[in-house]
DNA sequence: GAGGTAGATTAGAGCGCTCTATTGGTTGTA
DNA sequence: TACAACCAATAGAGCGCTCTAATCTACCTC
């Protein structure tokens, strides 16, 4: 389990050590019979560059570090491969690490990266406050990805949430719901812009007195207790806007279990658009996010801070569109059915 | 963005180097005295310990690299819960990276952390040949979950694929089925064995004739691409073995999509159970894996190895359980609706 | 007051690499 | 033949930390 190194392979190879680190970093300025020399001396003994030795000499790793806000959001995996991408053209390798969901956990995989010394950091999601993010900005190169900001310390790519927000009130007034209620994101990435969207919508729609929010956080779980809540006291809403599509699922799954139809007695809208609300057993009506492109420009952004040494912030604000599935249609005058039915599941 | 070393915390402190370092490490051969004078001096210069010449001197991290197969598949998120918690525990913080369903993904992932000289690797899903990963072995301490083996170079976490599949089968000919398909996970960890069991169980039902393996892969791409193969020539079967959750999602989507009755027209069950083949829109029936469980003994074994320098191979097979859950029924006589039926969803 | 002991602190040699400055060797040119 | 010009190769000083061995105090004990 001991590596061979360099100086293992300079005196196999008859050369010096330095010229090996020339050879292991492509020098031009290597003759051809040195090179080939090192190589085989290096395949030969199986010889394994020291990232670690090598970044303490070029204070460089070539590798960005990567912080998800929860691994069980496919959102986040499908940012992951826009990033992975942009990365591995620049020349970049990604390391991955998650936030757990909390504020804690971010920061413990945060430090993990700076005591790294990765080039550079995106944070997909975060739920740091913006003074943390700010001193992190002041010691490493910061992108933020899937969050508004207007910082000038670091850079954001992120969709118009509140924009967001405000389409799906728009589209379920338009199909004639009035109780619109919304589960919120607590204190998740984007969630008070959506929130502030909810409720800026609703106002302009003249439905002020029917805002209802329930809190929540991105997950599964929050979506079926914000039915639970939302069933269980008061007039019952007649749509459901659910914070993100994950959350969404839980939402779903939960009117199905309560015996209730979607959109018959409910309707339902997420936020994401992630592959799962695509699939028909979901068709889910949601906001479309452009989570590759989201992920290509937050690498690209920071590629930049790197190579060129960009030091002024870009904020990038990509405008969202609804996309309408099954789970939203027109209000109905019926009262919700109580009886479950059982059957086959169709489309 | 340029970082006090502990040079500088010392001269702040007014002692020496080695000192600092005795109070990063938290020796307890230091004086209280010290010991505040240097924190305090630490923190108003905001150091930070640089963990690359921390190792290039220490040779430990403390870090686990873990390697995921598929950041799509939630199944690899649970698992990931488990390992996260375990380390955690023991005083180690883990770094992730995804082989993006691919050898050569998988490879580049391993390189990262072995020359970021991780103190181990955990394999999650491995597709990598039996001696890629002996070879891997030899390097670094390494630990593959999800996949059996009896390399006594590294250990493995799993559970019984074989038998899994093989409880799938009997579920399903208890059930009145004969024409029972499966579609495979191709290269991924796992697979083979399942794809092994189908048969064996298969032939041990007297259905040898009825045996049909479509090739796929562990994604929802590989679950519709198959229902399309099924059903393009020869008898339609009346049940459908999906290699993994994620792929059955593709295999409901499409049946759906089609027009068919899950289960009257078609049963079909699914293998991890993930936390999506729970929910009412999904209700999958499948195998389980005990997910977390299997996550945290993958990062005891190999902190075994890290802490007690065991070197003895362990291989842990645990015993699958079926859940059984609406997308499986007793076979029907009927012809298949070729008629796609529209309304809501009822569980 | 010499000698012993234990605890606190430090000097200094690495860890495996990079990088600047320098040396050696070859070719071209006056 | 001498000198520049150039390319290939190397010596050696770091990078920021750890760790062993040595030193320095302070306090006992006889």
């Amino acid at each position: 389990m001991v590596q061979p190194t360099m100086e293992d392979v300079a005196s196999r190879a008859g050369v010096s050590r330095a010229l090996v680190s020339l050879v292991m970093r492509n020098s031009p300025k290597v003759s051809e019979r040195s090179r080939i020399a090192v190589l085989e001396a290096a395949e030969e003994l199986g010889y394994r560059r020291n990232l670690v030795a090598h970044h303490l000499a070029s204070r460089r790793t070539m590798t960005i570090g990567l912080v998800l806000n929860d691994l069980h959001n496919p959102f986040f995996a499908e940012m992951t491969d826009g990033i992975h991408e942009a990365a591995l053209e620049a020349g970049y390798r990604i390391v991955i690490n998650t936030g757990l969901r909390n504020r804690a956990g971010e920061k413990a995989a945060v430090d993990t990266f700076l005591e790294f010394r990765t080039d550079g950091i995106i944070l997909v999601g975060s739920e740091l406050f913006g003074d943390e993010l700010e001193a992190l900005a002041a010691e490493t190169n910061l992108v933020v990805a899937a969050r508004v900001s207007t910082s000038d310390s670091y850079d954001t790519v992120s969709i118009d949430d509140r924009l967001g927000a405000q389409m799906v009130v728009d589209h379920l007034a338009n199909l004639g719901h009035q109780r619109i209620a919304h589960i919120d994101g607590g204190p998740g990435a984007g969630a008070r812009r959506r929130r502030e969207g909810y409720q800026v919508a609703m106002d302009r729609r003249g439905l002020s007195e029917h805002v209802r929010v329930v809190a929540g956080e991105y997950s599964e779980h929050a979506g079926t207790a914000g039915v639970d809540r939302l069933l269980s006291d008061g007039e019952p809403p007649t749509a459901i806007f659910a914070a993100n599509d994950l959350m969404a699922t839980g939402v779903l799954d939960r009117l199905v279990g309560r015996g209730l139809r979607v959109p018959d007695d409910v309707s339902l809208v997420g936020f994401d658009n992630t592959a799962a609300a695509a699939l028909h057993q979901m068709s889910l009506t949601t906001v479309d996010q452009p989570c590759e492109l989201l992920g290509r420009l937050a690498a690209q952004y920071l590629i930049e801070r790197l190579d060129e040494e960009r030091t002024d912030p870009v904020h990038e604000l990509l405008t969202p569109s609804l996309v309408c599935r099954s789970t939203s249609g027109p209000v109905t005058q019926r009262a919700p059915a109580n009886n479950r039915s059982k059957g086959s599941r169709v489309s």
